[in-house]
DNA sequence: AAAAATATTTAAGTAAGCTTAAAAATTAAT
DNA sequence: ATTAATTTTTAAGCTTACTTAAATATTTTT
């Protein structure tokens, strides 16, 4: 399948459990950067290939099938991340880049190499989980956005769910960093507010950010 | 530029360089499984982004631009066999069938990750020389092919130049190996077949082998 | 030197993956 | 419940990278 297709299936899949949009042609063609009528057209052609279920007007749906193809991609996405990031010295943000390219043309025996050279890791270097090579995702996520902690507790950073260069820069200047350690020092409910204190630092941070970093219970 | 352009553009610089025949549409089809109607098509609009010199019926040339683009090309090329070879468990046949598609999809930035992570090799698992980040090659090349070796002569294999699963696996089931020492034993003139002694063992080659492996005198 | 074989070029056409503009439907606002 | 705003769909068209078939040029053979 091209390059186009698995852009394609792997937005629609990512829509799915991430944003809380609905999962129509125009919220993936944002994605994509592409135009609403160019998604919808590519919507049609996948139907006719059993990937998804389109129906005028209603959200799409993977199929089976399409799910399958959107997991061998996200999984060698995340397998390329994990070997950049462990290899070489990269941020989140240019092995994502990088990675963005390479999942389309690594064959499924390449990634394998690379799994078993990792020791087959369950999460990339961003704390997404990496699918196994049947396209299974076997760790259950137990981790909650930072907008939804509690005042008082403290956590363990276990994921950050961006691609933005910005909020990469932001986070490895002030430690927010996979496997760290924070403190909810206040939740301001009405703005939508987090207070944190991480490395003896206190943090103010919005809701553009609290809903992107999720974090564990310890 | 696109696949289609950069692979192009390096088929025409390998034929210039490795096969002793015209670079014109017809080879360079040949060699990418695409038509010569389609070569031709490709030679006339590349010379209008001035990667090469095209006039009807002659060779193509590249230009000084086409020249770098290939040799960028083969950089990134070379630097992910030797990088998966070094790495994973894979074979040279192997190492290429992948490089042919990473090629296309490696910053330059990360082709520069690479090379320093190996220690900026000057060749690659099959012998061929790794052009620099300005895209120069360095190393002069003072290997012959078998097919010009003296008798009675010992060498070192300097170059296994092919991209042929069959003949990766003759080399690698009879110790034909990058840096493998080999005497020759028997040079047959007339019907151009070449007697070696690698390990012990006698092999007798034709000249479609003798021609793609290169050695260096000790 | 002509004829035959081969290679190259031109011409016409196709599929993928886009675009913009306009029409139709849905969703939100009054 | 209308009206307005937004979104989706349709329609028409573009570029890239190919194809096959026919015309033309080159190369090889006789
Ligand atoms: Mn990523
Ligand atoms: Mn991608
Ligand atoms: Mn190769
Ligand atoms: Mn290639």
């Amino acid at each position: 399948m091209s390059v186009a297709i698995e852009n394609f299936v792997k937005a629609i899949y990512k829509n799915d459990i991430q944003d809380n949009n609905d999962t129509k042609p125009g919220n993936i063609a944002k994605k994509l950067g592409i135009s609403n009528a160019a998604a919808t057209d590519m919507a049609k052609k996948l139907a006719t290939k059993d990937l998804l279920h389109y129906e005028k007007y209603q959200a799409l749906q993977l199929t089976e099938k399409g799910t399958k193809m959107a997991l061998n991609v996200v999984r060698k996405h995340r397998l390329w991340e994990a070997l950049l990031f462990k290899m070489f010295d990269m941020s989140l943000h240019e092995i994502h880049r990088e990675a963005e390219l390479l999942e389309h043309e690594t064959s499924d025996f390449l990634a394998n190499k690379i799994s078993e050279y990792l020791g087959n890791p369950k999460f990339d270097p961003h704390g997404d989980p990496i699918p196994n090579a049947d396209g299974e995702i076997t760790t259950e996520d137990i981790s909650i956005a930072l907008s939804q902690s509690k005042e008082g507790k403290t956590y363990i950073i276990s994921r950050l769910m961006s691609d933005d260069k910005e909020f990469f820069d932001f986070c490895a200047q002030n430690g927010l960093k996979y496997g760290n350690t924070i403190t909810i020092t206040k939740q301001f409910s009405k703005n939508k507010m987090t207070q944190i204190s991480i490395n003896n630092n206190t943090i103010l941070l919005n809701e553009d950010f609290t809903n992107i970093i999720y974090v564990n219970e310890i």
